[in-house]
DNA sequence: CTTGTTAACTTAACACCGTTAAGTAAATCG
DNA sequence: CGATTTACTTAACGGTGTTAAGTTAACAAG
């Protein structure tokens, strides 16, 4: 059934194509500047064949929300590598604040808007991409436990917050709350304060 | 001219009724889903009356914003008793997770929500509520440092730091992402980073 | 007391939006 | 060849923010 698979492909395609077309229209305007209407007419079809290949404007965003996890994954990759939790937990907040900062739009996806979650099962309490992602913050975090770093600390709790940490300083950043701080310090603000979480994380260590 | 002063009270009502209806609907449907129109209806005015009182909608939302400060305000007003500036470091941390919880639509408008932010000068870097706000809490930092806590430190950079934190909690859980942190742990997450915020900050300093 | 003016508000419209029901035209199958 | 399925479109529903033009009532001046 080569011809089947030919249609396969064609259905595949078009997908493609439609994700493509949001992709470069929210990368350039944002998310709450791209329609379905937007997305369609970029590609030569009317609105509503977008509803054969995606249940609704949600599932569209919950598309480009995971592949925005696999970019951050890219940025992860390597650390793997380090071997030294500590020095990977530093290197792991540092590409989480270069992957937001090159990837603004992607990043407000993924962890502030509200659009790609309700694509998810409600009640359900499952978001593979986030999990995953979460987890190697889990792991980083209780091979520092074990090596005595942030001792008698909950791993989950303190992951969390460590996460809480990065996310504050970029989505401040993103949702253009960073006027407070005075001009002179708002270039390169988020990598500024990244620097100082590491400085808070070293010094709770440093100073047992 | 008593009769031109009747006049402009009842300006000032209706643009009191507007921003009452705004605030009705907005605290318990969200701002996503509060209308120009779903304002009007509920004071029986048409919708285009609106705009003799308020420039657009944004100008409608930035007023909200401001009251969310006053409230917020009001959540850090006796703060200001508390003598030791580490001792109300914590309590503002607390204070501030505590009016986040209480009043998530609120937070959502005055630190997440684009929409407010847009009916400031653009180009401009004025942000008033925030700022004062802010301060309120580099102060405190301050004095934390002139008491030999934090350093070494820059006051306005840590100051951005912790406040990045202590959003951060709150942000991922008012745009739903918590659900990496197992079930268990979920209620009440928000109050257990934040103490996990506060522990960090002290072991930071008594280990020196 | 009438006229002209202004203030407060509305109607109607523009140009969008997400989404669905119904229809069409071509390809495929029996 | 006729029936059915696939892939897509047209038209519409009920919403959105916003503006131009019109109405109606209150007021001021002659």
């Amino acid at each position: 059934m080569t011809v089947a698979k030919r249609k396969e492909k064609h259905k595949e395609d078009l997908r493609g194509k439609i994700l493509q077309s949001a992709r470069e229209l929210f990368m350039d305007r944002g998310f709450e500047h791209t329609s379905i209407r937007n997305i369609a007419e970029k590609i030569d079809y009317s609105p509503t064949t977008i509803y054969l290949y995606f249940k609704d404007k949600d599932d569209i965003f919950y598309a480009l929300h995971q592949e925005g996890f696999i970019i951050l994954n890219q940025y992860f990759k390597s650390l793997g590598l380090v071997e030294d939790p500590f020095e990977r937990l530093k290197a792991i907040s540092r590409a989480y604040i270069q992957f937001a900062i090159e990837n603004g739009e992607y990043y407000d996806l993924m962890f502030i808007v509200r659009s790609p979650m309700n694509a998810l099962d409600k009640e359900s309490n499952e978001w593979t991409e986030g999990d995953n992602a979460f987890n190697f913050l889990v792991a980083t975090i209780q091979e520092c436990i074990d090596k005595g770093y942030f001792q008698g600390m909950h791993t989950e709790i303190l992951s969390f917050t460590v996460w809480a940490m990065v996310h504050g300083i970029v989505s401040l950043e993103i949702r253009n709350r960073c006027k407070v701080v005075s001009a002179l310090n708002q270039e390169n603000l988020a990598f500024k304060a990244n620097n100082m979480v590491i400085e808070i994380l070293e010094r709770m260590h440093n100073k047992k």
